[in-house]
DNA sequence: CAGTGGATGCTCT
DNA sequence: GAGCATCCACTGT
């Protein structure tokens, strides 16, 4: 098993987002192959970095190769991969992954039995795998964080990210082409 | 299918 | 006090 460096994020999230289509995300052994993510960067109105740091948004003013979790309208988890330096704020926000690993608990948490409802958004995702607050600004890896590096190149599809009202225009939302598991098509 | 709206909590204005 | 990097249930074709 191949397990990503801190060093791996410490690059453009332009350039590190991509490259983790593929890429095996565990938490406490629970999750599977990350099948879609956005980038966000900090000159991009619509990231949560753009109006400087915040005692919420800290980690992602942090060190790569870290967690940044949030709280989404009140219900839902969020969980990004910290990219670039400390000070400037970049992250892919992972959107969606293939459940894989510990299936019949992703399906407790989630409370539902298709295996294409287990993962298939940023929300469902956190529940899934049980992300919360707890794992803000936790290093990737270290436990309970596992991250494998991906064996084959997948093909990629692009396209204009989800749920944003300034800057939806960028094509920052990356995903593996043709996969059931996107929480939209591409 | 597509479109609408409610639940819900926390941050920043 | 507004506004969200969402999800689900409901409506009407």
């Amino acid at each position: 098993m191949n397990q990503l460096s801190r060093d791996f994020f410490a690059r453009s999230v332009h350039e590190v987002a991509p490259e983790l289509i593929g890429v095996t995300v565990l938490v406490d052994g629970v999750g599977g192959p990350i099948v879609e993510v956005e980038a966000y960067d900090p000159e991009d109105p619509a990231s949560h970095g753009f109006r400087g740091q915040t005692a919420r948004n800290a980690a992602m003013f942090g060190p790569a190769g870290h967690a940044y979790v949030y709280r989404s309208y009140g219900i839902h988890w969020c969980l990004n991969l910290v990219c670039a330096g400390p000070g400037r704020a970049e992250a892919a926000l992972v959107r969606a992954l293939k459940p894989e690993h510990g299936l019949e608990l992703m399906r407790a948490r989630r409370g539902v039995d298709a295996e294409r409802a287990l993962c298939s958004g940023p929300g469902k995702l956190c529940e899934a795998l049980a992300v919360t607050r707890a794992h803000d600004g936790l290093p990737l890896d270290e436990p309970p964080f596992t991250l494998l590096a991906r064996e084959v190149k997948p093909e990629i599809a692009t396209g204009r990210r989800i749920g944003i009202s300034h800057g939806a225009e960028r094509e920052w939302r990356y995903g593996l082409a043709g996969s059931p598991f996107l929480s939209r098509r591409l």
